[in-house]
RNA sequence: GGGCCCGUGGCGGAAUUGGUAUACGCAACGGACUUAAAAUCCGUGGCCGCAAGGCAUGUGGGUUCGACUCCCACCGGGCCCACCA
């Protein structure tokens, strides 16, 4: 049987002990100074009923290190743990095996905790949550009825309490439901009847960062387009909030770059065609289009509207246009066509509105109108004035339809007509106003030209759409606002929150789109909070998104029924100092959650002294692969689990291995070879300990010392003393492992406790003599498992209590080193000829240069390479080398 | 098409940020111990060469006393976004 260490028997009773002595319970208000406060986050998982994937704990060891760490440094740490538990899956795992999802959530989240436990992982139990729990979701909804009860002030920028809205006369003047509607169209949470992202396999509306590439994102689907009225959150009015106040945290540089590119601004104007058509002349409405290059609308040579552009509709109804059935086919064609196969077949397609012409304003020259799919009726206003001469999209539109290009004049270099690169037809036309001009002079000379002459004006455009917050779905937090035939939209009063899901037989999701809770008639009749007569319960859930977006705010108070956290307690541990979650994140949850932060942080339910980002820092780990670097998956069969690994290995060794694997930000495949060597670490980390400090045989003279050192003559010389540079090796060690920790290079911390462990084992090897079992100073062995603890708390723990302590390593203070003691007394000096190495000499590390040039040149070896040349040149780096080249 | 990133042994990967390329680990090979195996320990591992030495960080150039690192071009790969006007 190998000589092993009783992993099994250890593993176990130290989480045991923790647990009875709260070893990492966070306090709840220290006494201590805010800069004392270390708030590490990760996110929390999703209880799926899979059970925990290799690569969760990626993130939660990494987090755990950096957390023990900090509070060995005496700060106060919070690592709180919880539950994302609302979500699809879960339903729809208990549609199909007939159960409750909240029975199936319960179930799943023991799973998870026994799994997450059994790594040793120094989470605060105590303050556990769950998104599931109407004692949690009762503040999701408070929090949704304040967006419901907010507006945005677009002069100042910040949301505000609905009652702060200024209601002109002119409305005030035309009664109570005008009112009414006024107030509803700008509350930050509003319904609207809006073309939605319909899943046909989940029955469910999606928000379009779930139906990214035109695929559901739960199950793959290609999504169908409906309209259905949602309940909507106003995000888009924090567009520029959000991309701005990136500047002041400090996130991934792809993180930020991916945040700003989703949330997509763009600069540009409004231009206003005006439309006549054969049958009513000159129309009142307008056709407004956005564009990014004001300065080429005189190349405008033709319009295009989306097919589903309100106006197309009105001249149809009209009768303004003349090809009635060959438009139809096409918008219904463009209708049918998911977001998928518009993304597979690029092509360019589209339709005249025949007897519809526009008029460009620049030129007034009446130009044609278009309807195509290629014009997205979601991004800007829908219509796009085509210049064909400056936009590759409209020159192959043009030059599949024939239609005509004009290239604009605005002569960047000497008067050269300036168009794409690929355009080589078209007339070229004069404008002669923006003669001179660069590109981004003449974009805004003709911005002024646009507003001076009344037909259009600066604007900016964001790619960013406002929130679908409604889910037909029974397995979230109710929308607490009740339907009043009267009163119209009513907040659930706060003292009847939280609104609870009705316990029910039956879950399925409805073909007609509504929500399973319409159904539940006893549930959805209710009386109006307001008036007291019927009304009805919205039936439309939350997404999956509400619940994460605030719950790290929770755990700074998670146990409050006053409010959603103390603000004395927000003010203490906000903002997260880290928060580490995964890529797939960057879009959607980090977005939502900076954003309802930032709404809460303007209504002043965050404190000021909080800030108005959530999280000062945010990183991401890579995933783990399976073996051969291919993706995990059940059909490869090669699905990893954590259990499986705990049993055979201990929890120490998966850790340590998962750290070790390669750089935290980088893709890693299993390898179960390569785990062997974190286990076969360990084992001679636990034999260094039982070598150098175990019983002494019992005629050895020899007791164990806290100085004992290479010399001393109470030891024998044993084979490698540890003398100087093993000394000086320590050094390096405490002071690499604690940089590697914090700047998140795992894999080089644990390299270099290989490296010290190496070297300590050669000292205190299992065949030394007994004078070389304790030749290894108790205190440097101590400072190593300090080093060691963040990494493998188990077997750090037994050892600490093995060496007679009675309390926790973990509260132990991180050592320090001696920066003096961290150089050796020599080092190599490499002497390069010509930037080849030619020799290496050990000489004393303050070596002055003048002493080491002369060493250098006296060398035999470099004689020879200088061929009797005299220098030329000769450069010394201090500590490393000397160049010499002739 | 846009954005971000990466190319180093048989493999995962190091390299003090411009200073001894290949640390550490895996795999491999040779040896010790063992009846044997496991475990452990010692040793060898970029390529060519007996050696001296030469050549090596995707390719080609450049800057420099010195380049995996910086600059230019190219080749190859990955991730995210994408008819976004």
């Amino acid at each position: 049987m190998a000589q092993t260490y009783p992993f099994q028997d250890i593993e176990g009773k130290w989480q045991a002990d923790w647990d009875k002595n709260q070893t990492y319970k966070a306090e709840d208000l220290p006494a201590k100074e805010k800069s004392k406060k270390f708030y590490g986050l990760i996110e929390f998982p999703y209880p799926s009923g899979e059970g925990l994937h290799v690569g969760h704990p990626r993130s939660y060891v990494a987090l755990d290190v950096m957390t023990r760490k900090k509070r060995m440094e005496g700060k106060d740490v919070l690592y709180p743990i919880g539950w994302d538990a609302f979500g699809l899956p879960t339903e729809n795992f208990a549609i199909k095996n007939k159960i409750k999802p909240a029975d199936a959530t319960k179930k799943n989240i023991a799973n998870f905790t026994r799994q997450i436990k059994s790594l040793g992982i120094g989470f605060d139990w105590s303050r556990e949550i769950d998104t599931t729990d109407p004692k949690y979701y009762r503040w999701t909804q408070w929090m949704f009825l304040k967006f419901f009860n907010s507006y945005f002030d677009d002069v100042e920028g910040r949301a505000k309490p609905i009652e702060e809205l200024a209601i002109p006369d002119s409305v005030l003047a035309t009664g109570d439901d005008a009112v009414r509607n006024y107030r509803d169209e700008r509350r930050m949470a509003f319904k609207s009847t809006t073309k939605i992202n319909w899943c046909p396999r989940c029955k469910i509306g999606l928000a379009n960062e779930e139906a990214q590439g035109g695929a559901c994102e739960r199950c793959g689907e290609g999504v169908e387009q409906k309209q259905k009225a949602q309940w909507m959150i106003r995000i888009t009015k924090y567009a520029e909030r959000l991309i701005r106040d990136l500047d002041t945290v400090d996130y991934l540089e792809k993180i930020k770059a991916q945040q700003i590119n989703w949330i997509g601004r763009s600069e540009g104007a409004f231009v206003d065609f005006t439309v006549k058509t054969e049958k009513s002349g000159l129309l009142p409405d307008k056709v407004t289009v956005f564009t990014t290059r004001p300065d080429t609308l005189f190349g405008a040579t033709y319009m295009v509207l989306a097919p589903e552009h309100p106006l197309v509709e009105t001249w149809l109804k009209e009768g303004d246009v003349t090809n009635v059935d060959e438009i139809q086919t096409y918008q219904e064609g463009a209708r049918l066509k998911s977001e998928l196969q518009r993304q597979e077949n690029k092509e360019k397609t589209g339709v005249e509105l025949k007897g519809v012409r526009a008029v460009n304003p620049s030129t007034n020259q009446e130009i044609p109108v278009w309807i195509a799919d290629y014009v997205l009726a979601g991004y800007g206003t829908g219509a796009i004035m085509a210049v064909p001469a400056h936009d590759e999209r409209d020159f192959e539109f043009a030059k599949l339809f024939g239609l005509p290009i004009t290239q604009v004049v605005a002569a960047e270099e000497g008067n050269e007509v300036r168009g794409l690169p690929f355009v080589e037809e078209g007339v070229a036309f004069n404008s002669g106003i923006l003669d001179g001009l660069k590109t981004s002079e003449a974009k805004e000379k003709m911005a002024d030209w646009l507003e001076q002459n009344n037909v259009g004006a600066r604007t900016v455009n964001f790619k960013l759409r406002d929130w679908v917050f409604s889910r037909q779905r029974y397995w979230g937090e109710p929308i607490p606002i009740i339907h009043c035939a009267k009163c119209g939209y009513v907040p659930v009063p706060d003292e009847q929150l939280p609104v609870t899901l009705p316990e029910v037989e039956k879950y399925e999701p409805t073909d007609t789109g509504e929500s399973p809770l319409a159904a539940i008639r006893d549930w959805v009749e209710t009386t109006c909070p307001q008036c007291g007569g019927a009304a009805e319960r919205e039936t439309d859930t939350m997404p999956n998104w509400a619940g994460s977006s605030w719950y790290f705010m929770r755990y700074c108070d998670p146990h409050n029924d006053q409010a959603f956290a103390d603000p004395e307690k927000l003010k203490f541990w906000m903002p997260v100092d880290l928060y580490n979650g995964g890529m797939e994140h960057t879009t959607l949850h980090l977005l939502y959650s900076r954003f309802w932060y930032k709404f809460m942080w303007d209504l002043g339910l965050v404190p000021k002294e909080c800030g108005s980002e959530p999280y000062a820092k945010r990183r991401s780990h890579a995933l783990i692969l399976g073996e051969g670097g291919v993706k995990m998956s059940k059909s490869k069969g090669n699905v990893v689990n954590p259990d499986d690994v705990v049993s055979q290995y201990g929890a120490d060794v998966f850790r340590v291995y998962q750290m070790f694997i390669g750089p935290f930000d980088a893709d890693a495949p299993w390898d179960t070879h390569g785990i062997e060597g974190v286990k076969r670490f360990l084992e001679k980390v636990w034999r260094l300990f039982e070598v150098s400090t175990g019983p002494a045989p019992a005629n050895a003279p020899f007791v164990l010392s806290s100085s004992a050192k290479a010399g001393d003559p109470s030891v024998d010389s044993p084979v490698k003393p540890w003398n100087d540079s093993r000394e000086a090796l320590l050094n390096q060690t405490i002071k690499k492992v604690g940089e590697d920790i914090d700047g998140m290079r795992f894999n080089t911390a644990v390299s270099a406790m290989m490296i010290l462990v190496n070297e300590m084992s050669d000292v205190g090897a299992t065949h030394a003599s007994p004078a070389a079992r304790h030749a290894l100073p108790l205190q440097d062995l101590e400072s190593f498992l300090k080093i060691l603890a963040p990494f493998a708390p188990h077997i750090s723990e037994e050892l600490w209590h093995k060496l007679g302590y009675k309390t926790s390593i973990h509260r132990e203070a991180w050592p320090s080193y001696d920066p003096a003691k961290c150089v050796a007394a020599t080092f190599e000096l490499v002497v390069q000829v010509n930037g080849k190495v030619r020799d290496k000499m050990m000489v004393a590390t303050d070596i002055a240069e003048e002493e080491a040039r002369k060493l250098a040149l006296a060398s035999e070896k470099v004689k020879q390479f200088l061929e009797g040349k005299e220098p030329q040149k000769v450069v010394y780096v201090k500590g490393r080398l000397i160049s010499i080249s002739v």
